[in-house]
DNA sequence: CTAAATATATGAAACTATGAAATAATGAAA
DNA sequence: TTTCATTATTTCATAGTTTCATATATTTAG
């Protein structure tokens, strides 16, 4: 069995479970014009910093975003613009289908029916 | 603040959600050149057949599957090409990043199979 | 009925939000 | 210099929630 490619699918499942959270694919889009610190990201999303904190730790371990230190500040940036790229058409469909009636998706039960 | 933009990103949390397991990405990849039956995937993708029908049912929950019954067996297809798309930039950015020295994760095997 | 597919229940593992504690950098005071 | 206080960020421990694979059942079409 290709584990060449089962790696990648593990790899790939890691790195879309790390923008599986509204409040992390919140923050890359905060990040898509430009750095930020932990500080101004707090603020500007409402957050705790422990909350945000974690957030960050997760986007940080599967290399989805870098960070560069500056006295006390820590500013987070994206890492990979081709990876906002994906972001940005998976919106795109969303918005699309939302657009077209809306009868796409059930936001949450697998309850009965 | 805008409930619409949270909703957006609940929405897409959502489908990356869906998108983050390898088995799933395993059937999204199958389905990448055409339709294919249950039955076939769970012989290609050595599966039983009710946790392969858990996953199909989250994909297919979530819009990024469509199906097709025809007799005994049900076709299962990609609901929208972009979503493809999409899966195939970070696969894309992914294997760059194992490319330049696979300082990412696990680096092992870049042998054949 | 039989075969194909889906649904449900269950327990282990993983995820999330929270407050408390710990770590890191800076500057001022002793 | 060393020590202390302050601010910024991360880690830890927790409790509640969700996900996944397995083992059954239940539905659906012929």
């Amino acid at each position: 069995m290709s584990s060449t490619e089962d790696r990648l699918f593990a790899l790939h499942a890691e790195v879309c479970k790390a923008m599986a959270n509204p409040i992390r694919l919140k923050v890359l889009s905060t990040l898509q014009h430009g750095e930020q610190s932990v500080e101004a990201m707090v603020k500007s999303l409402k957050l705790r910093k422990a909350n945000l904190s974690q957030h960050l730790a997760v986007l940080r371990q599967r290399g989805i975003v870098a960070t560069r230190r500056e006295g006390l500040h820590i500013y987070y940036r994206c890492a990979n613009p081709k990876m906002l790229k994906a972001c940005a058409i998976l919106r795109e469909v969303l918005l699309e289908q939302l657009a077209e009636g809306g009868r796409l998706i059930n936001p949450v039960n697998r309850g009965r029916k």
